[in-house]
DNA sequence: CGACCTTGGTTAAGCCGCTTTACTAACAAA
DNA sequence: TTTGTTAGTAAAGCGGCTTAACCAAGGTCG
């Protein structure tokens, strides 16, 4: 037989055993060259057409036309020659006109105000706005979502690409939020409902993944790392091989409510001993209250080396490169850090931990606002 | 602008924040077309082309197209007409000729004695092997394995398609053993050099990585999982959303020597209260040496419990659904097994444990020798 | 200084792979 | 027997990439 090879064909479990794969017609094929010709450009700036042409190992003409097809889109613009290159003609280099559209980015991981802002395709903030939510919740935080947003809208001085919300809960990929408790939200397809009310692509997901793509895409994040995302609770999103881990039932990342202490305090969710009960915002600052920065720093070391203990298998199972910290810098970025750090490499043995970083996030408070930027440039236009 | 939605292109982290994704051209559509032809066909059974057409939304024309090369090649067989429809011309039924091409598989996990077997495409066994290692390592066990191979290549009855071999380790995409202590195999191009000697598609990859492959094509595992693999020591292969997790540098799946107890017992790797030193064939029998039935379950559940503790927060990172633990049943199916489920339930919320499984595999001793078949039906076939 | 070389980019022709449209084949129901 | 329904094939067309051939615009070198 002739060894013929197949594709690594993307695949998604259905139900039980079964599995499905979507056909591939040419034009997936121009939509995926496409992209990539986009995302060199976002990573690697302006480019001529022979070196995006050897960067994708398409040929010239290939790319000369696909440029000219985003240049008509105004996605691209030639930038003028390449001066003082060697010999041969000299290159015309192109762009992406990351300034010419805008993003809508909206974050809602705060339980008490709404943030959110008008980026240019690089993130940069060219607006931002806050609004207090009023113990908002249900249908009536939809509209007040709803509301914000268009007033973004309104403040966006380009044509914008999309919206895209982070929000706490469990959200499935198509922007539904199976659940999110505290902004009593069931089985609600926000992002349809926006995208239908704002007619615009909205997307959703959840606030601690939207930070690790954020951090991924902006922040020079490894492909396989997990972010610790500590504010009123504590979330985790994980990127695995450069792609988003969703899970079974879309709830990966929820390592608030791990089990870390066999007989720790009580947590909201009804259990004991919660990692969530150690390590959030409020926790924190109860746990430093009155101390001196010594005694603080025990404290937080303590918490920390909690944190590394409950990571070290989850390093070893995926063997990840980096795990990071956002949140209260003055609360994570010192003992805490750490203490987390030492622990896991304690821990794990050198293959798994060779190399292994456990650092701040770079982006601070505006992970979740970059990172919904990321989901617009991801979907709309295959960046990432 | 045209709100053009790109694809979700294959990423790979390369280095420092670079991506790097690969061309696409019209040939791989058809590649992938052709694998989600013969995916359907391995896990559905025979179909008319044209419910092959309803199952992949291409075209009767294309199907019929797609259907008769792999009838040329012989990968696929007319199986006569579908009696008993209803109205209309009855369906002409196409199957794969799992019978007709064979895939020689082979087991290093064991120290002591290497198997073999030379597999349908289906994974039965047509030949078994065993092989003392006799103390063998490095190129002195590379031509062992060569002519172990040889010989099974020589048992077939049929075509082989290609060689699997899962083997302990940290292996690399390209089946390079970057690291297999043991064996004494460090840097080795394993599959490169024995695909060179046997001059047929050779792939290689860690032990418990291909069980869990095994596991998810041949025993109706879940896309998102994890297998822990008990014998002379503990490693587990993960799978997320359907793919297999490779990690930074290979080594994920890496749980046997993840600290458990805090003064736990020496372990071989110079460390102390790694997971191995309570969770390994041999240190199972230890325990429960001389005790009683009901005094031995005490023993196993304690040992169980302490790997729910440990899976508790890789569980609720990514949201598996299902554990599957695989080795010596006697020791792992029972007290065990249950402490460990229960342990995972009790320290995880329910948003994560609902639905979620600790179950023994259901292929037994085959689990590597049917992963490492999927390992070239993967690659040569495209189908898993 | 002019011929030649090198590199960037475009044009034309061709192949591959899918779709739509239109057809034939084979059966059940009326 | 006619009609309707479903399976499968044939022909034409379109999208998307490649190769081959070309022009453009600069260096290098005799």
């Amino acid at each position: 037989m002739s060894a013929t090879t197949g594709t690594g064909a993307t695949r998604r479990a259905l139900g039980f055993g079964l599995r499905a794969t979507a056909k591939v017609l040419p034009e997936h094929t121009r939509a995926h060259n496409r992209a990539m010709v986009l995302q060199h450009l976002f990573h690697a700036g302006p480019t001529s057409r022979a070196d995006l042409a050897r960067a994708t190992s398409l040929t010239r003409v290939t790319i000369s036309d696909l440029v000219s097809v985003l240049i008509a889109e105004g996605l691209v613009e030639e930038l003028g020659v390449q001066r003082g290159g060697g010999v041969g003609k000299p290159a015309m280099l192109v762009g992406m006109r990351t300034h010419a559209f805008q993003i809508v980015a909206v974050d809602l991981s705060d339980d008490t105000v709404m943030r959110g802002a008008v980026l240019t395709l690089t993130g940069e903030a060219v607006e931002r706005r806050c609004l207090e939510v009023d113990d908002r919740t249900g249908d009536e935080l939809v509209d007040l979502v709803e509301e914000f947003t268009r007033g973004l809208l309104d403040a966006a001085t380009q044509p914008v690409v999309g919206v895209g919300i982070g929000s706490p809960g469990v959200i499935d990929v198509d922007g539904r939020v199976l659940e999110a408790p505290n902004r009593r939200w069931t089985d609600l397809p926000l992002a349809a409902l926006l995208s239908e009310r704002l007619d615009l692509p909205v997307h959703v997901a959840n606030d601690a993944d939207v930070a690790a793509l954020g951090e991924y895409t902006f922040g020079g994040a490894e492909g396989s790392m997990l972010l610790v995302a500590v504010g009123q609770g504590v979330g985790a999103g994980v990127m695995v091989d450069g792609a988003r881990v969703h899970g079974v039932r879309h709830a990966a990342g929820e390592l608030g409510h791990v089990t870390v202490a066999d007989d720790g305090l009580p947590c909201a969710c009804g259990r004991r001993g919660c990692l969530e009960t150690l390590l959030s915002a409020p926790a924190l600052r109860r746990a430093v209250a009155g101390l001196d920065t010594e005694a603080a720093d025990v404290a937080l070391a303590a918490v920390g080396r909690t944190l590394g203990v409950t990571l070290a298998p989850v390093v070893s199972a995926l063997n990840l490169g980096e795990v990071l910290l956002s949140g209260p810098a003055d609360l994570l970025d010192g003992a805490l850090r750490e203490a987390a750090e030492a622990a896991v490499v304690e821990r794990t043995m050198p293959a798994v931990h060779t190399g292994l970083r456990v650092r701040m996030a770079t982006l601070d408070e505006d992970v979740v606002l970059s990172g919904a930027a990321v989901l617009v440039l991801a979907a709309q236009l295959g960046i990432s």
